[in-house]
RNA sequence: GGCCUGUUGGUGAAAUGGUUAACACAUUGCCCUCUCAAGGCAACAUUCACGGGUUCAAAUCCCGUACAGGUCACCA
């Protein structure tokens, strides 16, 4: 066969050589040590956090160990693609504060970083394979390849495009010709050099040594519009573009054969392979699955937007689950950054783990509990403008009353983990403006002690805003003993029959007086913030609400 | 069906042949000069899917079974 002939016959005549583009991505100049990974989006839609995690996890190693993290969007599959997908994409990422060094937009020694925009490179190698017989061109319908496999299925021998039943793979060059001048349509497919009996061996940094069979399958590299399959993209692309640990879902470790035959025939050297065990949910008992972007609403990244949860929460919990000593680090170093801890790829779990809602709370609980009181503020101020205008214009207006009430209980040595999202500090401090207070009391239950004199001799006789924690709450006492409350709770519990009620009770009355609620912070630290004129107009409320409610 | 992987409590998991199977989340109970949150203490796997084997000794090694997951496209 005059595979010179065959390859003029099947591709343009102006595409470059393969040693210009060798020349062109010279290898890249690392430090020792250092890993080039990468993140590979085709643009279908939002990404999702099983993306999120996996570019999570390349971006740490690769910038752990001084190296590089670019962005190469696979846009190969035009009739998945979505508008604007690419825009989107780029969006994600960026509010997830990832710090891609090369990609588009950006640019890069090793660009374009759009696939689509790379397509006389990958032909330019497939070129080179037909010139070297190992690829040809394939006119099997879709029929044809239909028929292949039930024939296959009928005789229980394995199914693919391989061996004797690659009917295309002997096509003398007259009949290919013939088929081409008919206009008929044509994929390029791989002549596989391999054996099913030899084994190949996957030293995965995740998993471990893998064997397997040996890729005997005639794989197309190139689909009849001309633009590569996945397979071959990532075999020129990973090369070309220097990436040295491929990090990838582990969907992708049985076509892993292909992509070991596809380097070393295009005579590539082979980089790294870390395939990352997917997050995974339980559905019923005994099922379970990956988490889905179409079923499952904590998929979505705009789940994580919408409920106010910050990058850096999700961030935390994504660490946790790809390194679990990520936890205990985590809380002995509380001043560090997730990106100060040394991540390690044989610390991954190598099934899957079930992605858990709650325990992501817990670890946005102790993030939100670490920030500055003046940071929430700004960043929890952001949320609100997108979300809920009203309340960010409250929260402005009254700025330095703000970040004091959000400082209530902070910075202590155990400050309060009540914060969870940016969306749920709103319940938590929304009572402390008077715009948004409930004057009316709604759901309150009126207990037998709720008493107004009470509350009304407090605020002139006790409350004074200077007071410190111990001050205030000998006053409190001394209102207990005044009327009738017992001011000592062990005394209390050894002869209730002697008091209208103990201290707690003493506190609920004005909590809820104060609040509108049963539970709030630091009681003192809350009197203290409202100030004498507000708790005298919320008595006021509290009495309407008492006398028509009696 | 072929090929590959996994299986430790409700969940994530540690322990890589050697005392009572870490830790965290969740749950429950108790404690803490006011409620909640936090914190402290305690409870929660007679046992590491099951069955065999190797060994003085196995969650850890070997074999088999079951179950679960992945993959077998001109989709990535």
């Amino acid at each position: 066969m005059d595979y010179e002939k065959l390859a003029d016959l099947l591709f343009e005549k102006d595409l470059k050589s393969t040693e210009y583009y060798e020349k062109l991505y010279s290898r890249r100049n690392l430090k020792e040590g250092a890993i080039v990974t990468r993140c590979a989006p085709s643009p279908t839609g939002r990404i999702h956090i099983g993306n999120l995690y996996s570019y999570f996890i390349s971006e740490a190693f690769a910038h752990q160990s001084g190296g590089i993290f670019f962005l190469r969007v696979e846009d190969t599959d035009k009739k998945r693609a979505i508008e604007n997908g690419v825009q989107s994409i780029l969006d994600d990422l960026k509010e997830y504060n990832f710090k891609i060094d090369e990609g588009p937009e950006i640019g890069g020694d090793y660009g374009p970083y759009i696939q689509s925009e790379r397509k006389d490179i990958y032909r330019s190698f497939a070129k080179s394979l037909v010139l070297k017989g190992l690829a040809y061109p394939c006119f099997c319908s879709e029929d044809v390849l239909e028929e292949i496999r039930f024939s296959q299925e009928r005789s229980k021998k394995r199914i693919g495009y391989y061996g004797k039943y690659a009917r295309c793979r002997n096509l003398t060059l007259e009949e290919i010709e013939e088929k081409l001048k008919n206009k008929e349509d044509f994929v390029i497919r791989l002549k596989s050099p391999g054996n099913f009996e030899n084994k190949v061996i996957l030293d995965d940094l995740i998993k471990g040594k893998i064997e397997m069979p040996e890729n005997d399958l005639d794989v197309v590299i190139l689909k009849s519009d001309g633009i590569p399959t996945y397979h071959f993209a990532h075999a020129v692309d990973d090369y070309l573009m220097g990436t040295t640990v491929v990090t990838r879902g582990d969907e992708w470790v049985s076509s892993y054969p292909i992509h070991d035959q596809l380097f070393k025939v295009l005579g590539f050297s082979l980089p790294k392979f870390a395939h990352i065990a997917p997050l995974t949910k339980k559905e019923g008992e005994n099922v379970i699955r990956k988490l889905s972007k179409r079923k499952d609403n904590e998929a979505k990244i705009s789940y994580y937007s919408e409920k106010g949860i910050p990058d850096v929460a999700v961030k935390l919990y994504l660490a946790t689950i790809a390194n679990p000593d990520f936890e205990r680090w985590y809380t002995e170093n509380p001043d560090k950054s997730y990106s100060d801890f040394k991540f390690e790829f044989d610390k991954m779990s190598v099934g899957g783990s079930l992605f858990d809602v709650i325990k992501l709370q817990s670890i946005s609980k102790i993030y939100f509990s670490r920030l500055k009181a003046k940071d929430l503020y700004e960043e929890a101020l952001k949320y609100f403008k997108k979300y809920n205008n009203e309340f960010a214009s409250i929260m402005e207006k009254y700025d330095a009353y703000t970040i004091n009430v959000l400082n209530i209980e902070r910075e202590t040595l155990r400050p309060r983990k009540d914060i969870d999202s940016y969306s749920s500090i709103y319940e938590i401090i929304s009572y402390m403006y008077d715009e948004l207070f409930d004057k009316e009391y709604k759901g309150v239950d009126i207990k037998e002690f709720y008493e107004i004199e009470l509350l009304k001799d407090y605020i002139t006789n006790y409350y004074d805003e200077n007071d410190t924690k111990d001050e205030w709450f000998s006053k409190i006492k001394l209102l207990c003993d005044k009327h009738g409350f017992a001011s000592d709770n062990k005394e209390f519990k050894a002869s209730p029959e002697r008091f209208k009620g103990n201290i707690s009770n003493v506190c609920e009355v004005i909590r809820v007086m104060a609040t509108g609620r049963v539970q709030s912070p630091d009681l003192y630290e809350i009197l203290k913030l409202l100030g004498k004129k507000r708790i005298n107009d919320r008595i006021g409320y509290f009495e309407k609400y008492l006398g028509e409610n009696k």
